[in-house]
This record gives structure tokens, C-alpha cells and sequence, in this order.
RNA sequence: GCGCCUUUAGCUCAGUCGGUAGAGCAGCGGCCUUUUAAGCCGUUGGUCCCGGGUUCGAGUCCCGGAGGGCGCACCA
């Protein structure tokens, strides 16, 4: 509209030109017998401009019953007012929908983060912020479908009621299908599934989906969350490397309108290609001035002791203690971009054998901001080192770590069928768009976010 | 789960040393024909999160509880 009309100057009118628009009274100004309104909807907002003198005693009266946050329809033309905003000059209006709840203080707002998540239809209203989030999250999951889809891939959605939810390490929420009384549990990855796909030969598959992890609430974590897991066959990790590389770098080139800067926090982020990359065991080395060394790290005695020297609890296994020290000694550098290679095999029971070290597979994870953003890998196609690595965690679990999931055994035998050589990885949908819009905490990109109930 | 902070009018916030509840906006009644946080005059509105306790007297101090935020723990 603005642009429309850019040729008006101070006090001219375009009256030739009708238009009809509907919206949300957001605030009214009275002047004795004008009044000054302005109407929002999803594309913006307008000023509007009503007259005595047009209107007659009772269509101005009519007006002034109309309250803030009331929904309406006017008619009018196009000018621009004295002080050179763009104006709707109305004629005639009508109530599409009348507000009886006042809306927030129109300077102010609504600032109590509680009542904002609680009531988000309220918070919208009054926080274009939020609207404008919602629509950018919209727009960035459908650039990335566009983005997948221009390399093949089938999108597919796969059952979120398991018997077993397995696929990754969490606690899962549970509950019961009356129809088979059985408990079922609501999944925590997508990943057994897609592969099944693979194995049934649709060769590259996806899924945007939501995943529920029975954990943690906190600025990073909410308990049913969005995940993009997408597979290729014969692919390799160095294949799924530059695909990731190049979806981000294409998301933050739409947001950013062409660029490759983004703002996060206080930091300024590149995303100019190439990322960084960085060997894990590499990168302990090298933030810990070489203290931690491969073998200390691949032994389990040597990775304890570490825990120790950091002032850090006991793990229960091998594995989380690598993961404590990893979060502690280097996940505090990776601001900028950047990929972590080549993955120690205990924390990876999914992921295949680099060739020419065993203890070492094809995996990375893109951390940025210090958050994990994905995780990728060449997927282990062995059914029977798959077997043996189930196997190993049913001993771990029996250790205490409760959340290694119970062995999916079926897929075995899936793989038993033969699974091509597939390369896979998975992108916390939600973390990424904290990055791309900007936001600290998750709650401020769902629509949603999971609160107590009762308030 | 632990620690710190927080909760007062529809919204945003004050409330001193413990003395009996305030402002702005919104609402309501007026004035005002180019305002935009419009302005001016008047006015309504309170489970001070809940429950105990101390005190002549508690929004204020103490204990317990609830919701929320942040940090830690947990957690891709």
C-alpha cells in the first residue's frame, strides 16, 4: 500500500481508487469530530481516517462504541495525511468480530513471559515479533522441503506410536493403545524407520517430524520438538557433508536476503562456505593443550580420570563420559560453523566403521553458537556389527544408563535383507531457526511451548 | 531434582522504617475536524499468587506451598 501510493504528497487523495480491507483495530485516536484508527492484518497496518461529517451522528457514534482489538471491515479510498502517513480514508465499516476482552496496555504490551506463552493468541496480537517468528519458521521449513525435494527426495511420515522407541538416547514418553492394550511409546527419532524405507529401496528419503523426548525443559530443550532426518543411499558422509553445508548456507541466504552474515546473541556468525571442520579427537587435543589425548580418551579408565582432573561426576559408562568432556573442553569454541568429524565408535551405535581405523567412523555434527545443530553419518549397513553394538548396550543399560533404548531387533533382520550404503543425518528444525531468527530460547520459536498446567 | 530471582488494577509498573493501596495506559463521562504512546478535565476499578505465623497493626517480616524466569544437574 505504502508503495502503491509513494507518489502522494502531504494532504493529496487517490479517491478515484476503492479499497475494501478487513482486520484488527489495533488503536484509536478521537479528535472531537475525526477520528484516527489503526487496522492490522497479516500484511501490515494502515491508518484509517473517519469524519463527522461523512458519517452522520449515529455512523458516528458507531464508531465510537468500536473497541480496541475489535475486528472490522471498512471501505474507503487511499490519501495521504498531513503529517505523511499513507491513510484509508473510510466511508462505510462493519463488525466482523467484536473483542470483549481489552487487549494490553498498547504501549507497553504484554511483557509477562508466562501469561505470553499461555495465552500466545494474545501475545501475537500485540507482539508482531511473534507473528513475524511464526512466519519466518514457516517460510524457512517450506525453503528447506524445496531445497531437499530439488535433490529427489521423498518426504515421508512414519508412525510416532512405537512398541520400541529406539533410534537414539532418551527417556521416552509412554502410554497405552486400548484397542491392542499394550503400552506404546512415543518415538525419539525417526531413524529406524527411514532406514526400513531404505532398505525397501526409495533410496532417498526425509521426514520433518515431531519427536518427543521425555527430558529436561530449558532454553534449548522442549519435550516434543521438530526434527528433520533425511537418508540417502550411496552416499557417503563426505556427500551428506556438503548437502548440510549447502541447505544452511541457502537458509541463511534467504533470510538474510543474499548474505551469508547472521547476527546470534552478541556474536557475528559467517556462514560463508566452506564451515569449519574439526576432527573430535582433534579438537579435545587441541582446547585442552593436548592433555587429552587419543588414547586417554578411547580408554575408559583414562577417560574417568579425565572426568576427575576436569572436577567433573562420575559417568556411568565410556560413552557419556565422553560426551560430558566433549561439552565441557569444546563444545565452548564452536561459535562459527562448524563441522566435528570423525567420531569415536562407542558413541556412535548407529554409525559405520571409518575404513583403516576401527575405533573411528564417518560421522560428524555441525555445532554452531555452541549448539548442536546436526548430526550425521554413513549409517552402519553390517547386521551383524549392528547386532554386536545392541548387544553392548543392552550391557550398558543394565549399567544404569537409562537412556540407551531397548534393542530394536527387527531392524536387524531388516538389515539382514541388505541395506545399501546410506549416508543419513538429522537437524533440530527448532534449534536452527533459534539461529536463523535470531531467538535465545525455543519457546520463542514454537508456537506453543509446553507449560505447566494450572497457572 | 537443587540454587537464585520473581508474582500488587485488564496491561506496564511504583509502594520508604511494618501504619491500613498508588501512577500511566485501557475502561467509563465530557472538550477537541490531520492525529499517531494524540492532548485536556473528571471518574470506575484490588483475593497485593495461596495457606499459616509474628505483631496493636503485614503488600512489607518469618515458615510452608503454587506458577513463572534464569543457572546448575539432567538432556543431542
Amino acid at each position: 500500500m505504502a508503495a502503491r501510493y509513494a507518489f502522494l504528497v502531504p494532504g493529496q487523495d487517490a479517491a478515484a481508487e476503492g479499497w475494501n480491507l478487513a482486520g484488527r483495530l489495533l488503536s484509536k485516536r478521537r479528535m472531537g469530530k475525526t477520528i484516527f484508527a489503526d487496522l492490522a492484518d497479516r500484511t501490515g497496518r494502515i491508518q484509517l481516517y473517519v469524519r463527522k461529517d461523512e458519517t452522520g451522528e449515529d455512523g458516528f457514534a458507531d464508531w465510537n462504541d468500536l473497541d480496541r482489538g475489535d475486528l472490522i471491515g471498512v471501505r474507503g479510498y487511499v490519501f495521504r495525511s498531513k503529517m505523511g502517513e499513507i491513510t484509508l480514508h473510510v466511508i462505510s465499516f462493519e463488525v466482523l468480530g467484536k473483542a470483549l476482552m481489552p487487549l494490553p496496555d498498547k504501549w507497553h504490551g504484554l511483557v509477562d513471559v508466562e501469561k505470553r506463552y499461555r495465552q500466545r493468541y494474545v501475545d501475537m496480537i500485540v507482539n508482531p515479533d511473534v507473528r513475524d517468528t511464526m512466519i519466518a519458521r514457516s517460510r524457512l521449513i517450506a525453503e528447506m522441503r524445496r531445497f531437499i525435494d530439488g535433490y529427489g527426495f521423498y518426504e515421508v511420515e512414519t508412525p510416532t506410536l512405537l512398541h520400541v522407541a529406539g533410534g537414539a538416547a532418551a527417556r521416552p514418553f509412554e502410554t497405552h493403545c486400548n484397542a491392542l492394550d499394550q503400552i506404546m511409546q512415543l518415538r525419539i527419532a525417526t531413524e529406524l524407520n527411514l532406514k526400513r524405507l531404505i532398505v525397501g529401496g526409495l533410496e532417498r528419503v526425509y521426514e520433518i517430524g515431531r519427536i518427543f523426548r521425555n527430558e529436561g525443559i530449558d532454553t534449548t530443550h522442549n519435550p516434543e520438538f521438530t526434527m528433520l532426518e533425511l537418508y540417502a543411499a550411496y552416499w557417503d558422509v563426505r556427500d551428506m557433508l556438503e548437502f548440510n553445508e549447502a541447505l544452511i548456507a541457502n537458509l541463511v541466504s534467504v533470510v538474510t536476503g543474499g548474505g551469508s552474515e547472521l547476527t546470534y546473541g552478541d556474536a557475528g556468525i559467517s556462514f560463508a562456505r566452506p564451515f569449519a571442520r574439526i576432527a573430535y579427537l582433534e579438537g579435545m587435543s587441541r582446547f585442552s593443550d593436548g592433555k587429552f589425548t587419543r588414547e586417554r580418551l578411547l580408554d575408559s579408565n583414562g577417560a574417568a580420570g579425565i572426568l576427575r582432573e576436569l572436577g567433573l561426576p562420575e559417568s556411568p559408562t565410556h560413552g557419556h563420559a565422553l560426551d560430558k568432556i566433549f561439552e565441557r573442553v569444546v563444545e565452548p569454541h564452536l561459535i562459527a560453523p562448524t563441522f566435528v568429524t570423525d567420531y569415536p565408535v562407542i558413541i556412535s551405535p548407529l554409525a559405520k566403521r571409518k575404513a583403516g581405523d576401527s575405533d573411528i567412523v564417518d560421522r560428524y555434527e555441525l555445532f554452531c553458537a555452541r549448539m548442536e545443530i546436526s548430526n550425521a553419518f554413513t549409517e552402519l549397513n553390517d547386521p551383524d556389527d549392528q547386532r554386536a553394538r545392541f548387544e553392548a548396550q543392552v550391557a550398558e543399560r543394565a549399567k544404569g544408563d537409562e537412556e540407551i533404548p531397548e534393542p530394536d531387533w527387527d531392524f536387524v533382520r531388516a538389515l539382514e535383507y541388505g541395506m545399501p550404503p546410506t549416508a543419513g543425518i538429522g537437524i533440530g528444525v527448532d534449534r536452527l531457526i533459534m539461529l536463523l531468527t535470531g531467538h535465545q530460547s525455543v519457546r520463542d520459536v514454537l508456537v506453543f511451548p509446553l507449560q505447566r498446567q494450572h497457572g
